[in-house]
RNA sequence: GGCCUCGUAGCAUAACUGGAUAAUGCACUUGACUACGAAUCAAGCGAUUACAGGUUCGAAUCCUGUCGAGGUCACCA
């Protein structure tokens, strides 16, 4: 419809008025709510450049598209703006176009593909809810990607190697006393988290006691700077003291050598207890209904991407220092200088994710790949891009970083080390408890046995969260407030499973085939406000998809769901006025259900039946 | 300090990517269950879009400056 008036202004302007303009640059938005029209038409640009009068253009323009078109039934103009109203028929004819596509806003494969990574987390620590944040953006694009005809792998890097996991090894081994998840009753991830948070506390008392004895003493003598206080200058030195001094350090950095060197006993203990977190993670990604199609284990890949260097040097991409170390210079894309091998000629963060890009796009050829990572990565991930671009690989302009805000509680940044981190599995379960105690207050689940009971809790549990999560612009940094994640009515996710709940009870009720309506002609408002609220959708997904941002779908569906709760309070259903009517209006719920069902599913909401 | 984000009612978020009187929810005040489900609906209260300039027919949105918040500037990942 937009393209049509776009063209059809176009042309009366090029004809009558000798004003050549080009389709695509004529302005056409849907008309604000409280003005009457369907269309937006801007007529400044022309007014301008005609030096004509607005209303007298706008009729003029009016006119001829009430004749050109047929399903435009009036027009105004008010100030610069032209309004076209259109006929109800149009939106009948809307909506029977909607209802004959059971995959409605659903292209075509386009066999295309795209690799979509995110979660990505350490072996050392739980997820925590900046995970989840990235998990629902990562996982909810993914899902529209694919609902726009490319096939999408889903994956994930798990960061399963360095010195922290080292740290969790020692612990265990000195203070673990051969326990395990199972025999301490504790899911595999949080049981490592516990042994990690073990390591730091033991090497921070052991540091203080460095501090008050001799030793540390003669050291902060010798090397702290003038007007340094004791605390300042201990503060700093701490990474010095864990290399070089601690025993616990040592200790841990002897682990990772032999880690290196491929030691049996290490690498054992290794796989034991990574597998103990790759099972807790597992879990946590079953609770949230997620899944990957592939995985990146950093042990595998943390060598890779020299080669890549070496024929960077060839091809004067990269350039090398007195010292052996290999460079690139960005400075012409307002980047710094970047290091990309070390002297030692051992990899950086950097090597590795050339390497790994490279390795990615061998083994799939995806064309598009998107990175779910934390704003605070923004610098890396443009100088990787830029690199790539230097070296000339042929998917360089396909590669994304999905870069979102990180999330704040209400009393400020989370802090591990000041044990503000909300975790994942502690905050499903609280939002879960909150949807079963609102669920027996309401008691409409009581006839049901308690497995669909179960389901259907956990179901408006998770709507509750994933929403209030993604209908917040991904770059965007955002406040979470445990309590009000907590909340099942007014902008939520429950509110938008009620409309679809409501629409299941009222067809439970429904006998028989729905009818023919097509006698049912005059269309009330808010029956035409949902239609237009549906016709949306396919742009909203594009939209979606264009600005890797799920923010507009949850919008949407919350606007779809709100409209249709009007509609409903307004309007009786299965006792209307006429049959036709009736039919009508079943029809119409019946679209709303499965835009609504689908939308929703895209962003890994799943609708309950009854709640 | 350089570079990159971001400042919208008490709070949390929108604004079709430069369009009309800045929208929604929470909180607060009212009203609507003998009604296809009230996790709902209707009404009210609440904003100089951080501040000051500029560009434009038109600015929350673009440009400049100021103030404020965060991130990043590792031979860590």
């Amino acid at each position: 419809m937009i393209t049509e008036l776009q063209t059809i202004t176009a042309r009366v302007l090029s004809e009558k008025f000798d004003c050549p303009t080009e389709p695509s640059s004529v302005a056409v938005n849907l008309t604000k709510d409280d003005i009457e029209g369907d269309y937006t038409i801007v007529l400044f640009p022309y007014v301008k450049r005609l030096a004509k009068n607005p209303i007298e253009l706008g009729n003029l323009i009016g006119a001829d598209i009430l004749s050109a078109l047929p399903s435009a039934k009036s027009f105004n103009v008010l100030k610069g703006f032209l309004n076209i109203s259109l006929s109800d028929d149009y939106y009948k004819t809307l909506l029977k176009g909607i209802s004959e596509d059971a995959d409605y806003g659903r292209r075509s494969r386009n066999g295309k593909k795209v690799m979509v990574e995110f979660s990505s987390p350490n072996t050392n620590k739980p997820l925590h809810l900046g995970h989840i944040r990235n998990i629902l953006l990562g996982w909810s694009v993914s899902q529209i990607f694919d609902e726009m005809g490319y096939d999408v792998i889903k994956t994930q890097i798990v960061n399963n190697r360095g010195i922290a996991i080292c740290k969790s090894m020692l612990a265990w081994s000195e203070f673990g006393e051969g326990a395990t998840p199972e025999s301490a009753g504790v899911k595999g991830d949080h049981f490592i988290g516990k042994f990690y948070v073990e390591f730091e506390t033991k090497f921070k008392e052991e540091y203080k006691a460095w501090q008050e004895n001799d030793a540390g003493q003669v050291v902060y003598q010798e090397s702290k700077k003038t007007d340094q206080s004791q605390e300042e200058f201990f503060k700093a030195y701490k990474n010095t003291y864990f290399n070089t001094h601690s025993e616990l350090g040592g200790k841990s950095k002897e682990i990772l050598i032999k880690w290196e060197n491929g030691d049996k006993d290490v690498l054992a203990q290794w796989n034991m207890m990574n597998d103990w977190v790759y099972a807790g993670f597992n879990q946590t990604y079953e609770n949230m209904g997620v899944h990957f199609d592939s995985m990146y284990y950093e042990s595998d890949t943390y060598l890779l991407g020299k080669k890549h260097i070496e024929k960077g040097l060839a091809d004067g991409v990269f350039y090398k220092k007195e010292d052996g170390s290999v460079w690139i210079d960005l400075e012409d894309q307002k980047l710094d200088q970047k290091l990309v091998l070390r002297s030692d000629g051992t990899s950086v963060y950097m090597t590795q994710d050339i390497g790994t890009v490279e390795q990615r796009y061998e083994e799939t050829g995806a064309e598009r790949m998107i990175y779910t990572v934390a704003d605070e990565q923004d610098y890396h991930f443009k100088a990787l891009f830029a690199i790539m671009k230097k070296l000339g690989a042929p998917y360089s302009d396909g590669l994304h970083h999905l870069s979102y805000g990180m999330v704040d509680l209400p009393t400020g940044k989370m802090k591990s080390r000041e044990g503000t981190v909300v975790d994942a599995d502690v905050l499903m379960a609280e939002v879960e408890e909150e949807a079963r105690a609102s669920a027996g207050e309401r008691g409409e689940l009581s006839e049901l046995n308690e497995k669909e009971q179960e389901q259907i809790i956990d179901r408006i549990a998770k709507a509750a969260l994933k929403f209030f999560i993604l209908r917040v612009t991904a770059k965007k940094r955002m406040v979470f407030d445990p309590k009000e994640s907590l909340d099942m009515q007014g902008q939520t996710g429950p509110y938008i499973q009620n409309a679809y709940v409501r629409i299941a009870s009222v067809l439970r009720k429904q006998e028989g085939k729905i009818g023919d309506h097509s006698e049912y002609i005059e269309l009330k408002e808010e029956e035409l406000s949902l239609i237009k609220e549906l016709a949306k959708y396919p742009d909203i997904l594009e939209s979606s998809a264009k600005h890797y941002d799920p923010s507009n779908l949850a919008n949407f569906c919350y606007n779809l769901a709100k409209t249709y709760h009007r509609f409903y309070h307004e309007v009786r259903i299965l006792t209307a006025e006429t049959e036709a009517a009736k039919n009508f209006r079943l029809d119409l719920s019946i679209q709303v259900a499965k835009v609504l069902k689908r939308g929703m599913y895209l962003m890994g909401i799943e609708m309950p039946e009854r709640m």
